[in-house]
RNA sequence: GCCACCUUAGCUCAGUUGGCUAGAGCACCGCUUUCGUAAAGCGGGGGUCUGGGGUUCGAAUCCCCAAGGUGGCUCCA
């Protein structure tokens, strides 16, 4: 990596100005009790509780501008180590309750054993989890803190830097301790990095999926209907169908058959499938007129999986492939949804293999193939995650040990074989019933979100009994693939219109073609007219703006709602029977700018449009 | 769910320390204009200032509660 040698100078800066504005809040709320002060992506964090009272954004500026002393003054920043006994009695007389709570655990138990603590960011010699007798420290001035190191040489050996936010959060993140605020700084090494970083932040306010969804009228919200519950207009629709249709496409190309599910199920399924043990609380219930328990489906794969056994199996019909987009819903708390990333309708692209255990290798990477291949399409690059379990935590899964590490060896298996080392390896992010394969997407601002999957399911077919007749003519216990290719078309359009900030692709275009007549007289109306219906005829997606207004005008508002090509009508193209397009600003135009006839026009966006080519630049 | 902040017309936003019938631009509707590649002109309609309670002679403005939103925390099959 080329910035790895930045990497290494941010971190100790980052880390050093954590320390800076914990410095500068002590100086200003003497009584401060300090949590932990990490470092961050793009930036640095600390806990801290004041008493008696709240810091808003309002103070940032009064914080920064301690800061800009403390490291205009350029303390060192100097080490030194205490036995682990000193550090508690150090702490108590400090009055940091939190540190004394963190130097108990090391004592006690050799290591903070919340996992949501950043165990670094501690006073721990490196390299010992075990025993612990000596704990560091670093003080600036009249500032000492626990801490592992390393820093800075002095508080003036730091970069660009901007408070950015502070919010509430709980000491060790458990629910039922005290509530802190965390301070978030963003730091640079320099301060045309820091801008540009503010600057990436500004682009990606402006290419918010919410903004856009609504100036492109793509979905809405009602107050009605209820937050996490979008609703999807003609356009915002097209756009959803065109993207599965292509998913689809290249599903039956690789022999999946579609199957439909009610959206609703008795709970039985969940209780026999494990869910209803796990996320109970996550599922919308229902209960009939006759006092049955039912629930909306909260996934799909229970549902199919009582279509592979309707019936005995050959081990000669497997792989059996279903595939089914439809919306799930799951009961979310409120504070968790936000736009289309998170919803309580998810409308799941969702894909099931039954085969045999020797199948599901060349299952997941048939899998694979079409991943790669809609991904390349919408101009997304994919990085490799393989999702383990957490063996700490075994109880939140369903299957053994052993089962697990033969599934998992088998699908890093796979991922070796296809892309060598270029993968990451998650403990603790796997799914409860198997492990996966999941695909992190960067997106044109180079921010990572996990799109698809696949996953390799041994938990359900065990749950559900699910077999097929071998050759010797005895049951065999099959597996599950699942694969789920945009993942939540939700999620995923949160992402993509982001990505393409609303410049969408020829084919994915939710109007295509705008026509716009130069002036209403008759002639002018009636070729318009005609030329819509070819158009429709091709299956184009177009609108003729015939409106009473300046040709500027219906340019202006054909480039807001960024519509690829446009045609102005008037006397000359009535007369001629060509036209010149007006292509989309970000569309790589070939090198001369050409007319063409009516007809030839049209062909050529519908061929655009059926080979699902991208000219855009993103 | 928890913490902080926000909510004025369909949209984006003005609205002094509480003080006249609450404003603008865009959008919408009507009329004029019939126009050549990013905003023609004039006129008009539209608001229980998110909802509910309170304080006050008087509330968009202050307080409380609720809803919705935003940023985080936690969670995410």
């Amino acid at each position: 990596m080329a910035d790895n040698q930045q990497q290494i100078d941010l971190h100790p800066m980052r880390h050093s100005m954590a320390h800076i504005m914990a410095t500068a809040i002590t100086r200003l709320w003497p009584e401060v009790r300090l949590g932990v002060g990490p470092v961050v992506d793009n930036g640095f964090y600390y806990d801290v509780d004041i008493k008696g009272g709240q810091l808003s954004d309002a103070d940032f500026e009064k914080i920064e501008a301690e800061m800009r002393k403390v490291i205009a003054d350029n303390q060192e920043f100097v080490r030194f180590t205490k036995p682990i006994d000193e550090a508690i009695i150090w702490a108590q007389q400090a009055g940091q309750p939190y540190k004394e709570e963190l130097l108990n655990d090391l004592k006690r138990a050799g290591t903070t054993s919340a996992k949501d603590l950043d165990v670094a960011e501690l006073g721990l010699a490196a390299g010992d989890d075990a025993q612990v007798d000596e704990v560091s420290f670093y003080q600036n001035g009249d500032f000492t803190d626990l801490c592992r190191g390393p820093h800075v040489a002095a508080t003036g050996n730091v970069g660009a830097f901007k408070l950015m936010r502070v919010s509430g959060v709980y000491w060790r993140g458990k629910e039922d301790n005290p509530q802190m605020q965390r301070i978030y700084g963003a730091a640079f090494a320099t301060e045309k990095e820091l801008r540009q970083y503010l600057n990436m932040l500004e682009e990606a306010k402006k290419r918010d999926h919410r903004k856009l969804g609504q100036e492109l009228d793509l979905f809405v919200f009602s107050p009605l209907v209820g937050p996490g519950l979008p609703l999807w207009t003609p356009r915002g629709t097209t756009l959803r169908k065109e993207l599965d249709r292509f998913v689809q496409e290249l599903r039956d190309e690789a022999g999946f058959q579609e199957v439909t599910i009610p959206h609703i199920t008795k709970k039985d399924l969940y209780e026999k499938s494990g869910h209803w043990a796990k996320f109970k609380d996550e599922l919308f219930k229902i209960t009939t007129r006759e006092g049955h328990e039912y629930a909306m489906k909260p996934m799909n794969c229970p549902h199919h999986t009582q279509i592979y056994d309707s019936r005995p199996r050959s081990y000669r019909e497997l792989p059996i492939r279903y595939r089914d987009t439809t919306m799930v819903y799951r009961d979310e708390q409120s504070g968790e949804l936000g736009g289309l990333s998170r919803v309580l309708c998810i409308t799941q692209d969702d894909a099931h293999v039954f085969c045999r255990l020797s199948q599901a290798k060349s299952e997941a990477l048939r899998l694979w193939d079409i991943i790669e291949r809609f991904y390349s399409a919408v101009g997304i690059p994919l990085k490799l995650r393989l999702s383990l379990h957490d063996p700490s935590n075994q109880s939140a899964y369903i299957g053994t040990e052993e089962k697990w590490e033969e599934v998992e060896n088998a699908l890093r298996a796979i991922a070796k074989e296809r892309v060598g080392d270029d993968f990451i390896e998650a403990v603790g992010d796997a799914a409860f019933y198997g492990p996966k394969l999941d695909f992190l997407g960067r997106d044109a601002l180079g921010r990572e979100h996990q799109v698809a999957t696949v996953q390799i399911d041994f938990g359900q077919p065990e749950g559900f009994d699910l077999t097929c007749t071998n050759e010797e003519g005895a049951d065999e216990r099959i597996v599950m693939v699942h694969c789920a290719v945009m993942g939540s078309l939700e999620r995923f359009l949160s992402v993509y219109i982001e990505h393409s900030a609303g410049k969408f692709p020829v084919w994915l275009a939710p109007e295509q073609v705008r026509v716009i007549t130069v002036n209403q007289e008759e002639n002018t109306t009636l070729f318009a007219d005609d030329l819509y219906k070819k158009a429709r005829l091709l299956g184009l997606r177009i609108v003729v703006d015939n409106d009473n207004e300046s040709v500027g005008k219906k340019i202006r508002n054909a480039e807001l709602m960024k519509v690829p090509y446009t045609l102005v009508i008037g006397q000359k193209e009535i007369e001629s029977g060509e036209v010149t397009p007006r292509i989309r600003k970000d569309m790589e135009v070939s090198a001369e700018q050409q007319s063409y006839t009516i007809e030839e026009f049209l062909k050529t966006v519908a061929n655009e449009a059926k080979s699902r080519v991208s000219r855009t630049s993103l």
